[in-house]
RNA sequence: GGGCGGUUAGCUCAGUUGGCUAGAGCGCUUGCUCGACACGCAAGAGGUCACUGGUUCAAGUCCAGUACCGCCCA
């Protein structure tokens, strides 16, 4: 084995080993399901960092719950992404100066498909270079034919339950990607604008303008064309004399009523609202309350339409210059106010949202809102952390009706076909010949797809067969156990997964566990994006430290719903983890000879140390256990982790390495259990240099814990041995570390050479006997010659001698040359003072009459034994210190 | 405006039901190539747990408020 782990000369190898064997299928039907399907990453482009985690920590579920013997399916996809790979593929059109317009849409279709088809590849390539154990026969994608079957059949459902409707209202449209988004889509940010105030001149009852006016304070003039009423408050005294009246809108010249609502702020701007219904969804509100002609002043692409008059054909921004202009020229502004408001940008294109009036697919969502908050109130789903059930239902509750429809090409095309004899719809699964209602031929299918989110709604139960209800896997797996996945995407996913769902499987939650981890931010706590340049590539990453470091690094950060940073000393740390575990690995593999490593039976096991490893192992198995169980994945790493390295490595093959050095082999089947122990424990985390480690100890077999197959990817999750946890041996064994740090800490304050061995005392009094059994260890770790043990009576040197006293006992050293009295007189005196300080702050608490009433036994306890503890270092101290002043 | 997080060692963060003598990694100081590992070993230094008040025998942990930072929704 090579001195330094690489991870190049392994994970490839390890990888192929596994798939090849047939680990990532299910394989024990009968037994407890334990599914995942994994949340469809956008084939748009790479992963990043946030699959990365997402990929690690649903990685670990999975491995865990293999190596637990249950029936285990992680189920990959991929999401069509919509509007993204629509406006790739267009990008692409556009640099070859055509349109998806001027090749149709069979043509567009075509090149959408050779796009994803390489995306595809990519990205499961790279979830592979990052160990995913997932069962790629089943990979799943949206727009594949069972989703395309599942999302047909949902939207036939919905439209014959009465779900599904089709109506003009306002939507959120995106002018550049020429589309409906979704509400989600659009981010508010901060503009620095203007109101202008602008008069509206009164018409008398003939409709001739009067010299009185009413100012309207807009952020929007461009659309003051499309106004059809004036607002004011019922309660607003300035102005009710005007209800009722007429005014006459700017530049287009229409008269136009006051009408008096109460959505009207009073303090808001001049208290009078020019009500646009086609350009505002609370002026929509208002004029089907009052029942205001409705003007759609734009085209598409956010050029204004022939409602606009001369204005017709520019620009909304353009527009917006010339007719506040042209309102200037014609007197009519009463001032012009600078403004901030926060404006809706496109998340997709980045172009101003224009809220505008259309006709739409829409689903009635109440009905189906309604079963999935009471899903997640009854506790049959649950979140991880549970605040996130908060957010949740306060989305749920407040939901709107779902805007369906999409104006691109890449998608699923909405399956409505118009007659154009009878003018009926037709709704169906499979694509109709004809009409249903007069059986006409000629009939065109609706133009426009479904919203992405539609089929993502649906990926719980259309990745496992549905609409097929018979389908093995829906039967087998349904429901599944996890929805791992980052907060940000609670309302994207997992909400209309949640209703989606249960309207499909009768009722059926799709997961139990919602599982939620954070945003993975840049090494300052910034968020990465390719515009600030500061996106850590996973694959990257990789290709420096290796997966399982970069799983460390991403697994070791995380803690539920909370953000983490990635940063080069995280990876570092990662690899040297896995550097570590890899030489600890190579001493004893390279150890072990032709040794008989059945463990002995308990009552067996005689050195103190092997107890206490025993026992110490078990414990954090134990630990590990329920963390997982509570998915604190990072604590139970971490225990895995200083266990490995701050217990067994450092300590438990350090004296191991005396033993055998003195022709002892019995630490063999020791030091092989808890390896063997290890690898198993930490395999879900850092799969590939486990299982090339554990791959290596080749008298494993005659250990009895290979499995034939000998792989550790399906071998068993260890349990906790309670029998072999013993909590006075691990006490025991901290106090003869103590005593060896005593030692040890002394030399390395006089300054005594490392190599130099030493002469040194021990006093001890409850531990004398398993000092004297640890003798031999203590004096070579310690690098002690000549080791005295005393006890608590006996005779010790108080010449030249430095000494610690420490809780169980004291250690003295002798060190002539380097004796100085002053710096021991301090010494001591310092350590009485602390002392002194602990002892006075335990005999408050002990002769406080309240605590010892009502603290627990074990506490007052504790109290007790600390003070006696105390006292006697202290006497031991003042001893020392006497005999001191004396020599 | 409503909601949710965060504020603990120089930096990044743990700290589960109140019992803590507050931990880790990285960084820092000192000394080590003693036949696994310098991606290492040994020994150390470093914190009034943001602030104010309260509950309690006991508060980093619970409650109320304040300040600053961040996110989500409107």
């Amino acid at each position: 084995m090579a001195s330094a782990y690489d991870p190049k000369l392994v994970e490839e190898r390890i990888y192929h080993d596994w798939e090849n064997g047939g680990f990532f299928h299910p394989m024990n039907p009968g037994t407890t399901p334990f599914t995942v399907i994994m949340p469809p990453p956008n084939l748009t482009g790479e992963l990043h960092i946030g699959h990365a985690l997402t990929t690690a920590v649903q990685d670990t579920l999975i491995r865990w719950h293999r190596m637990l013997g249950e029936d285990v399916l992680w189920l990959p996809g991929i999401d069509h992404a919509a509007i993204a790979v629509n406006a790739i593929i267009e990008r692409h059109l556009r640099e070859e100066n055509v349109s998806r317009h001027d090749i149709g849409r069979d043509a567009f279709l075509e090149r959408v498909w050779e796009f994803v088809n390489n995306s595809r590849e990519r990205i499961m390539f790279q979830h592979k270079r990052l160990g995913a154990s997932a069962d790629w026969s089943r990979e799943a994608f949206t727009m594949d034919e069972t989703r395309q079957k599942a999302v047909r059949a949902t939207f036939k459902k919905l439209y014959d339950d009465g779900l599904i409707y089709r109506g003009e209202r306002i939507i959120n449209w995106d002018p550049v990607s020429q589309t409906a988004v979704s509400d989600l889509e659009v981010e508010y940010q901060e503009v620095e604008s203007f109101f202008w105030h602008v008069r509206y001149v009164v018409l008398d009852e003939d409709e001739q303008p009067t010299d009185d006016y009413i100012v309207v304070a807009t952020t929007r003039p461009e659309t003051i064309p499309a106004d059809t009423a004036v607002a004011v408050n019922p309660n607003d005294d300035r102005y009710t004399k005007l209800i009722g009246k007429k005014v006459l809108v700017p530049i287009v010249n229409r008269p136009v009523s006051v009408i008096a609502d109460d959505a009207i702020e009073i303090e808001a701007g001049s208290g009078v609202l020019k009500v646009t219904p086609g350009h505002a969804l609370a002026d929509f509100e208002i004029g089907e309350r009052h029942n205001l002609d409705i003007i759609n002043l734009l085209n598409p692409d956010g050029t204004l339409n022939e409602f606009a008059g001369s204005y017709q054909g520019l620009d909304r921004e353009i527009a917006r210059e010339k007719i506040v202009q042209d309102i200037l020229d014609a007197d009519l502004i009463e001032k012009i106010e600078p403004y901030s408001h926060s404006v809706g940008h496109s998340e997709r294109s980045g172009a101003i949202i224009e809220p505008l009036i259309s006709e739409q697919w829409w689903i009635h969502i109440d009905p189906l809102a309604q079963p999935a908050i009471e899903a997640v109130n009854n506790g049959d789903i649950e979140f991880v952390p549970t605040r996130f059930k908060r957010t949740y239902l306060h989305w749920m509750e407040n939901i709107q009706d779902w805007c369906i429809s999409r104006q691109i090409w890449w998608g699923h095309r909405i399956p409505v076909w118009y007659c154009d004899e009878c003018e009926a719809l037709t709704v169906e699964i499979e694509d109709p010949s004809s009409c249903s209602s007069c059986s006409s031929k000629n009939i065109t299918q609706d133009e426009d797809t479904l919203d992405t989110w539609f089929s993502s709604g649906l990926w719980p139960h259309s990745t496992l067969g549905w609409p097929d209800k018979n389908a093995d896997d829906l039967k087998r797996f349904y429901p599944t156990q996890v929805m791992e996945t980052g907060y940000d995407i609670i309302f994207f996913w997992v909400a209309r997964m949640i209703m989606l769902s249960l309207y499909n499987m009768g009722g059926v939650v799709p997961f139990r566990h919602v599982y939620l981890h954070g945003l993975v931010r840049a090494a300052d706590g910034s968020k990465m994006s390719k515009s600030r340049g500061n996106v850590v590539d996973p694959l990257e990453s990789i290709e420096r430290y290796g997966t399982d470091a970069l799983r460390f690094a991403l697994l070791s950060g995380t803690s539920p719903g909370n953000d983490q940073r990635i940063t080069d000393e995280r990876l570092e740390a990662g690899r040297n983890f896995a550097n570590k575990l890899w030489n600890a690995s190579r001493f004893v593999i390279e150890m072990v000879d032709d040794d008989n490593l059945k463990l002995p039976e308990l009552d067996e096991v005689i050195a103190i140390e092997d107890k206490w490893i025993l026992s110490r192992i078990n414990q954090v198995n134990r630990d590990v256990e329920v963390l997982l169980q509570h998915f604190e994945l990072a604590e139970a790493l971490r225990q895995i982790r200083d266990f490995f390295w701050d217990e067994y490595a450092d300590w438990y093959i350090e004296i191991a390495k005396i033993r055998v050095r003195n022709g002892d082999r019995t630490p063999m089947p020791v030091l092989t259990y808890v390896l063997d122990h290890v690898l198993k424990l930490l395999h879900p985390f850092m799969p590939f240099v486990t299982e090339e480690i554990w791959q290596r100890i080749e008298n494993l077999n005659t250990a009895e814990t290979k499995k034939a197959s000998n792989s550790l990817i399906i071998s068993n999750y260890p349990k906790a041995n309670e029998l072999m946890i013993d909590d006075v041996v691990v006490d025991r064994f901290k106090g003869l570390q103590d005593f060896i740090r005593g030692i040890r800490n002394i030399r390395s304050e006089k300054g005594v050479k490392a190599s130099r061995w030493i002469e040194a005392y021990i006093v001890a009094d409850q531990l004398i006997v398993d000092v004297n059994n640890f003798s031999n260890i203590i004096e070579q770790l310690a690098r002690v010659e000549t080791l005295h043990i005393v006890d608590a009576n006996g005779l010790v040197p108080t010449n030249g001698v430095v000494t610690s006293v420490l809780d169980i006992g004291q250690v003295l050293v002798p060190v002539a040359g380097l004796f100085d009295i002053e710096e021991e007189r301090e010494r001591l005196l310092q350590q009485i003072i602390s002392v002194r300080k602990d002892i006075a702050k335990v005999e408050s608490k002990l002769s406080n009459q309240q605590f010892i009433n009502k603290a627990p036994e074990q506490v007052v306890q504790r109290e007790r034994d600390r003070l006696s503890t105390e006292q006697s270092r202290l006497k031991n101290l003042e001893r020392s210190l006497e005999e001191l002043v004396e020599t």
